[in-house]
RNA sequence: GUGAUUGUAGUUCAGUUGGUUAGAACGCCUGAUUGUGGUUCAGGAGGUCGCCGGUUCGAGUCCGGUCUUUCACCCCA
């Protein structure tokens, strides 16, 4: 019974070209990564659910894909336990899970191998996440993420040189139209201690967040109905007046979160940021963006946010600092900084674009046309010496019609044939044949390389 | 998780109020050309109409379920 293979919801498969688009960008994300000094990390593809549940809230624990226990799953349930419903009988049938993203693994990490890490540790990590989310445009069940994450240090210049990796990474790839959003987890909280509203934080974000999106109304439209006071929404005026004007707002902002100290705090470090920038010579796409507001809970500092400006997209990149990522594993006041990278949505942007290059395309330069056992012996042996200089090459794996061989190079886009049969044989020489220009000339072996290379 | 939406040949898509044998383009295979691809010409293969069920004399077409696609919400790379 033949049936009709698929792929589970959300996943895909990468076909030669795609792999070949694919290792363009994370050869370039790589590179960059390891000039700025962070070592490679891999970690599982499944971790115990004890370190991945509680870490990124209610909605995320939904979103972990669950493995199944090995062997006769049901062993350690009773019909009780079916009763109590899913979220009791859970832990008794699924002790592992697929990771939800590089962060809580690099931190279980971290705590796991504390004394034989040089702090402060710098490490990057590129590897599948996955999430049982309903797919949409860029958003997949299975995609990579591209982590740098430097713990061990408060230092602001890891923020700074990570404005610049971003930078640099989407230089390389020639796309010019993105921005960099800039935001302040403490100054977050320094508004919501302004508006009289401490202590709401995750509720403002959430809303805040929407800004561009739904706009003042809708936001605070949102706040009311989470129980934000009219005399808090009417506060937050002055400060969504100052998100309008641009980047220069700093100092305003300082003004406005006079009363609050942490407020004043997350203000500092974004200019310490940008001044940073400034000694770095560097010239960035950054913006402050006071609605930029991130859904993980565990950040406690600065946090990032790239968008493409002109293919309407997610963001494609995003990251920020926490102070205590570590703690829940053991390891308390271990302060650390890190973005990631969604190749997968920084793919679809290149895609729609039409940034990647001709050459991101690697194939065979050079193929033998097969004439057969005669000649089987010193097509090979001219093989062995086509890659012994380096040329791509390959022999047609069998005797076929020559119009089929040449369709094979044709379809392959390699560019150059070479025919050895005993005509060429007998007189000590080869065809080599230009596919693109369709002519073709006999010379000798040394000659047809040094053309190949050329 | 909530609400919509999509599915017909390898691919992109037609397919009339429900009516006989489901079409096109491109691609694929064969030949014109037994040592010459990409052009041209002639011919050919390929479909359980996503899957399961229902209504009907009759379903690609209508209804229900399910899977898949895309989209909005939630959230996120």
């Amino acid at each position: 019974m033949a049936q009709k293979p698929s792929i589970p919801k959300g996943t895909r498969d990468f076909g030669p070209l795609q792999m070949a688009r694919r290792n363009y960008i994370f050869n370039t994300i790589r590179h960059t990564f390891e000039k700025f000094g962070y070592m490679p990390l891999e970690t599982p593809s499944m971790e115990n659910l004890s370190v991945l549940t509680g870490k990124y809230g209610d909605e995320g624990d939904q979103l972990l894909f669950k493995i199944l226990n090995s062997g006769d799953f049901l062993k350690k349930t009773s019909e009780a336990d079916y009763r109590e419903g899913s979220k009791q009988l859970l832990p008794l049938i699924a002790e592992k899970g697929l990771r939800y993203d590089l962060t809580v693994p690099f931190a279980r990490y971290v705590v796991m191998n504390q004394n034989d890490i040089t702090f402060p540790f710098k490490r990057y990590q590129i590897q599948p996440v996955w999430r049982a989310d309903r797919p949409q445009r860029g958003r997949y069940r299975e995609f990579y993420q591209c982590d740098a994450d430097v713990i061990g240090t408060d230092s602001l210049i890891c923020e700074a040189e990570i404005v610049l990796m971003i930078t640099e990474v989407f230089e390389k790839l020639n796309l010019k139209d993105y921005i960099i959003k800039i935001n302040n987890r403490k100054v977050l909280t320094g508004i919501t201690e302004v508006i009289g509203a401490a202590g709401r934080e995750a509720d403002f974000c959430v809303a805040i967040d929407k800004l561009d999106k739904i706009g003042h109304e809708g936001v605070f439209k949102e706040l009311g109905e989470k129980g934000f006071s009219g005399e808090a929404i009417e506060k937050l005026q002055p400060l969504l007046a100052l998100q309008e004007a641009g980047d220069s707002s700093l100092d305003a902002l300082q003004q406005l979160l006079e009363s609050s100290t942490t407020g004043l705090k997350g203000v500092k470090e974004l200019q310490a940021v940008f001044e940073l920038l400034k000694a770095f010579g560097a010239q960035p796409k950054l913006e402050l963006d006071l609605t930029l507001a991130r859904g993980l809970s565990y950040y406690t500092g600065a946090i990032f946010e790239v968008k493409p400006t002109s293919v309407q997209m997610g963001s494609i990149s995003g990251g920020g600092r926490y102070d205590d990522l570590t703690g829940v594993f053991g390891l308390p006041g271990m302060s650390g900084v890190g973005f990631s990278f969604g190749v997968d949505r920084v793919y679809d942007v290149l895609e729609e674009l039409n940034l990647f290059p001709e050459e991101s395309t690697v194939s065979t330069q050079a193929m033998l046309v097969n004439f057969g056992e005669k000649t089987l012996s010193e097509g090979l042996q001219l093989l062995g010496k086509l890659r012994a200089a380096g040329i791509r090459a390959e022999i047609y794996p069998e005797e076929a019609k020559m119009k089929k061989q040449l369709a094979y190079a044709n379809k392959k886009n390699i560019p150059y044939v070479i025919l050895q049969g005993e005509e060429e044989i007998a007189k000590g020489e080869i065809t080599l044949k230009n596919m693109m220009s369709g002519q073709q000339e006999n010379v000798n072996i040394p000659a047809a390389i040094q053309q190949i290379l050329s």
